[in-house]
DNA sequence: TATAATAATAGTAATCATTACTGATAACGA
DNA sequence: TCGTTATCAGTAATGATTACTATTATTATA
């Protein structure tokens, strides 16, 4: 893999921001830097980013994948009302019985869906 | 919400299939019984059904929706080889930490991604 | 440093899961 | 039975993502 400025680029994007922003929004992002970059130079290295475990990737219910440069072992919640996603910094293991059967886990997501603080119903 | 025939047929068969069939699996199935049902009737019924609850959608990294007609509160393991995907019937509930942030969980799914039996890397 | 090999890019076309649309049909309350 | 209208079949449109191609940039090596 090699550097390239457009990959360094969208990795800085990633691990800068605190939201988890969809490639569209990533690509709008690193046009501020860079107005040359190409909307399928963002896709490509988004896709390989998270293939290599530099980012992760988050499916929601809207259809786009959505990016996240925190790589830690963390959750997230999704408002059903406002789509706000917000991270769970809660320790999250995989439970014991899947080794039993012999199923071995290299990472989990695990996203909860409710209502937010501003969308109480 | 109306009784149809398309809608009772599409219900019926997740509710008697126990793996987690996309929209085409599920149109390829109902077209065995009812040769003539559309394909838009499969996907506005999946939708509708998984938004009033009585079935369950899992965004997968295919990019296709999968379907489950077990509503009860269960995980899954998706093996990142072979793309099987087994049920976990482990209990499986919301941090309390969540209650303390405003944070209102109604359900939750959580994914867990490693390598199956067959698939062991 | 110059050069060769090739990974990566910009720009655009293609893919394909899903949704929208439309005229016809069927469910169901009165 | 009849009228209302939700639902359907069939098909067109949408839109996020990926593939393609000629060109450019990176990096190993002489």
């Amino acid at each position: 893999m090699r550097f390239s400025h457009q990959r360094e680029l969208i990795v800085n994007i990633l691990k800068n921001r605190k939201d988890h922003p969809t490639a569209d929004m990533v690509y709008e992002s690193a046009r501020k830097k860079e107005k040359n970059i190409s909307l399928g130079t963002v896709y490509r290295n988004l896709k390989l980013l998270a293939e290599e475990g530099v980012i992760i990737t988050l499916e929601t219910v809207d259809k786009k994948i959505h990016y996240d440069g925190d790589t830690s072992n963390h959750s997230h919640f999704i408002c059903e009302k406002c789509g706000k996603i917000v991270d769970l910094f809660v320790e999250h293991e995989a439970p014991s019985k899947l080794g039993a059967m012999g199923l071995t886990v290299k990472n989990s997501k695990c996203v909860y869906y409710g209502n937010c603080t501003d969308c109480i119903s």
